[in-house]
DNA sequence: CTGTTAGCGCATTCAA
DNA sequence: TTGAATGCGCTAACAG
């Protein structure tokens, strides 16, 4: 590998000093340079292939213009589509994006944070998913790295509302449209197969299922209610499903907490004859391929949009440091397809199975 | 933002000089440290929060320990996965990944590029899909690159072989298998919707098809091929579906570049009242999510590991970097679906244009 | 308008 | 074993 051409090559090969480089260079403007000048630095830079060292031009300048992000995995779309909306914004910037993941572990996080820190990122965008830590471990966390001064912006979780700036999809609203749309289809018993209570939007969307049933004058049963995580296997949601479904009465709806668990679930009740929305409807979140493909009822979020919007305000905050943090809700809307049908009994005559109201 | 501590505030806290603080930090071997000082130095940098400034590291060692990535679009799928797959090898062995993307084109591709090289990337990965620059152009800018002494990996694409390591599937091959598919089905008349001849993957999995065709003693009719790229939208497709069925005699099955233009295929055969695969089989390529979804017959390849692969590649190379460049080649496999079915007329008596299975 | 000077924070000689 | 000195390549004051 041949020596790089530094600035200070530039400057002998066009005759002028270093200083006249880095004027040229950086088009400073209120500093006038000769036409002629600038065009003997420039030719000479073209020449010797000159690249300025953006690592001694982040440790002078004391900013790199460059943003971590940190995902759970890159493989899942919606995590990837988070990091397309924030490389948009970047590109467009002139930032650059130092990409980890955390394969969901909370170490895993803390030590890429670390390197990135190390490696003086301006700030940081999280998308935080962590079914293994406490709340207050979290909050600890991300107050210590926002007490720092390192401007950060969680996606996709608000446990770390107030300390730092916070993007979100409007969960709960979400899971009171889906379960709303189920009551309005005569649904009575409606069951949620959850993702458990250590992610803020799994709470959430809990939250919004029981308020929509509250609002419809129907008491939430705990017996109704199963599922520990968005990521349970085929035989974790069959297990879950089948204890839901001897509830009894049995429900005649479940809300799933993610289209993923929606088509285990419908799986599940294909293996034990149950015909989907017939005699049982499913309704999932997130409108991911699978719900797109699989016809499933859900909720439609645009992550590319939470990218985005994280982006913006982490340039933002990089611009006046001391805004105060802000939760955004993006609002999310209904997709009804064919997953979800009126009940088996308030159709037309009920057979043996289930009795009427 | 409180100023962060360096390492001489940890020599001053320790009690030591700079030189033992490096020393203790980095771990060198054949240089013994009492103990007693080692853990007086770890205490300070403990104490202070002390983060080695990355920037300062890689300025005065000559390497950073990070690589640079550019995909054309991360809210693929396929991209994605690629780069969960580097980015795995990546974070095992302590590496960073500074991301960019060029939105498939050239011009963005290489100020990108630009940019990572001014931050004194080690080595580049590229998942190089342009369908915009004559492959001269590409060959002296890959070339250029290596000949700076950059490591680099071109992933999905081996236009550059030869100059730089590259890593693909075998895209030939897969062709060659599923078209070898459609004709044990007993399709004589077989067309391709391919992708134009800008990318090395599309003139392959081209290649493939016309070598199975000539394998079965068919002769390729460039009649029955059409299509311009991977991304054509739905009205491109139509009017590529409608001018190979126009073909006399007319093609019993579609062999589609990628699955996503097989599912357009599909959807141009529905509006025009052709049943799938009754009187006609569609084939696509890749096993994305909507050919799962869809049932469509296709080859599998493994993105992952494609990522995998150019990761560790790279690493080797940046341990030895005068080894040849490599062309690696993975393999795919057939995966038959319900898009895929004998051709009308080898089946029972056929009627005027529909009959009874 | 342009050159001189002084760091940025650390790893690495070379001495002690 | 440890410390003092040097330099990585560049920018920003400050002069001239």
């Amino acid at each position: 590998m041949r020596r790089r051409a530094t600035g200070k090559d530039v400057a002998a090969r066009a005759g002028v000093s270093l200083t006249t480089v880095s004027l040229v260079l950086n088009r400073r403007q209120n500093v006038a340079i000769p036409d002629e000048t600038r065009q003997r630095v420039l030719d000479a830079a073209r020449d010797l292939g000159y690249r300025p060292n953006g690592l001694v031009r982040g440790l002078v300048r004391g900013r790199t213009q460059t943003v971590g992000v940190i995902v759970p995995r890159l493989d899942s779309s919606f995590h990837a589509a988070v990091v397309h909306g924030v490389q948009g914004v970047l590109r467009t910037s002139g930032w650059r994006m130092l990409l980890a993941d955390s394969e969901h572990r909370f170490e895993d996080e803390r030590r890429e944070v670390e390197l990135l820190l190390q490696h003086r990122v301006d700030g940081l965008i999280s998308v935080a998913l962590f079914d293994d830590v406490p709340l207050s471990t979290l909050r600890d966390w991300v107050g210590g790295i926002a007490n720092d001064g390192v401007a950060m912006v969680v996606v996709d979780d608000h446990s770390a509302a107030g300390l730092v700036d916070c993007v979100t999809t409007d969960d709960e609203q979400g899971a009171r449209l889906i379960v709303s749309h189920l009551i309005s289809l005569g649904h009575r018993r409606i069951a949620h197969l959850g993702a458990g209570d250590s992610m803020s939007s799994a709470r959430s969307r809990r939250a919004g299922y029981e308020a929509a049933l509250r609002e419809a004058g129907l008491e939430p049963d705990p017996g109704l209610v199963s599922g520990a995580s968005y990521f349970m296997n085929a035989d974790e949601v069959q297990a879950s499903f089948r204890r839901l479904m001897q509830a009894s009465p049995p429900p005649s709806a479940i809300f799933c907490a993610n289209d993923d668990l929606a088509a285990e679930c419908i799986a599940a009740a294909g293996a034990a004859g149950i015909a989907i929305p017939y005699e049982l409807s499913v309704a999932g979140y997130g409108d991911t391929a699978a719900g797109h493909f699989q016809g499933i009822t859900t909720i439609h979020q645009d992550p590319v949009s939470m990218g985005r919007r994280s982006a913006e305000r982490l340039l933002k905050r990089l611009n006046a440091p001391d805004i105060e943090p802000e939760h955004i809700v993006l609002p999310v809307r209904l997709v009804a397809r064919s997953t979800t049908a009126p009940p088996l009994e308030s159709r037309s005559a009920p057979q043996h199975r289930q009795a009427n109201p």
